[in-house]
DNA sequence: GCAGTTGCTGACCGATCGGTCAATTACCGT
DNA sequence: ACGGTAATTGACCGATCGGTCAGCAACTGC
């Protein structure tokens, strides 16, 4: 009889869990949260908490986990790949759907994660990040390139979750909008990485 | 005898408190800040830093308020003049510099703008935030519009001390590079903020 | 009926939190 | 020499932190 999985009324209590933690952890922190706080919004008690996560951050550990294994999964993938512009446009799209899927997750270790830091996962997050801004501007690129890089990781990161900032209204959870934003995102992020397609710029850097 | 501007050697004591508190603040959070460590990094005790700020909320207020103070002023500066030209690119310059100058208090207002809501000083920084979004982006500007504004800002804050998380080595403490910076950063937000100077648009909106 | 497992809980632990307070020291003008 | 103020500190407070543990239902298989 409990095989129902037609009946998504109660899902598992671990994943209600992790859901209740996952938005904490995005919207006050990790250390802004505390075990309690997850228990009383869950409705359970904090033991019931430590018995399916042995610990806080065994609970951090595998609310993160599945987006940075997607993460480092996709940016592998384009690495693998011959640097074709169709390969950069694929991981483009599968990156903007990440960041769309897994926004919260995102968001935790991109503005966590230096506090963070020694939390392995964590680390396993800022190690792909690092090896996503090698691929996209190695070494050699101008201060500008590796700008816009951080400006596109960071401010897309901000972005997908600022209307629970501020009302702007434009990330309410209704899933309609995602396909709103999805190529919005594409367009933006493309335009950031890319050096700027031909238009004449004007010298008014001095 | 101790009126000796030119022997900065030893600030006064409030002062570094305040930096040391808002290094912690922008780095391990405020939630994630106590008030002993502030104390030892500083090298005073507790008791010290609650001596000379009644409450860790007010440490956080005096450390933030300058800054919000000076957005304030030169978005009210743009706000007030006629919205030319010429006065949009002198206040994105303006912002820039804010940016610059105050990046660890942006990023700290920014990234925990939510969890950090119901402090006064931290609701005056979203209130100008939400200010700054409806003239740069009104109500009628499409989503890309307002993504990109999003994007712009959380971007900007979150690269500026992104060295503290990985070593991208652009915003190393030595104060020359931000010459380097400053116009690259106007170039970028100038480009994200406008609607993409001349060239054609694909219609991928839709 | 009964042992075993699973889920969940309250009581409790040491540590640390933000904050108060009284005492101490150093320096000031007189 | 003396009173007053500013600066600093350790001792201490109640609350909360993450985490442990023993027990308590409820449902199994036998």
């Amino acid at each position: 009889m409990p095989a129902e999985p037609s009946v998504p009324a109660r899902a598992k209590p671990s994943d209600e869990l992790q859901a209740v933690a996952l938005e904490q952890f995005a919207t006050r922190g990790f250390s802004g949260t505390s075990l309690q706080q997850i228990a009383d919004v869950a409705g359970y008690s904090k033991s019931s908490v430590l018995y399916h996560f042995s610990s806080k951050e065994a609970l951090l550990d595998a609310v993160l986990t599945p987006a940075i294994d997607e993460f480092g999964r996709i940016l592998d993938a384009w690495i693998s790949d011959a640097s074709t512009d169709a390969a950069r446009q694929a991981f483009l799209e599968a990156f903007v759907d990440l960041l769309l899927r897994y926004r919260l997750e995102v968001h935790t270790f991109i503005s966590q994660g230096q506090s963070l830091e020694d939390v392995p996962v964590v680390a396993r997050a800022n190690a792909t990040i690092l090896r996503m801004a090698e691929a996209v501007c190695p070494p050699e690129s101008s201060v500008e390139d590796r700008l816009r890089f951080g400006i596109a990781l960071g401010g897309a990161a901000y972005t997908l979750t600022a209307d629970l900032t501020f009302g702007s209204g434009m990330t309410t959870d209704d899933a309609a909008s995602d396909v709103e934003l999805r190529p919005a995102l594409v367009h933006i992020i493309s335009e950031l990485l890319s050096p700027v397609p031909a238009h004449a710029v004007p010298a008014s850097t001095r």
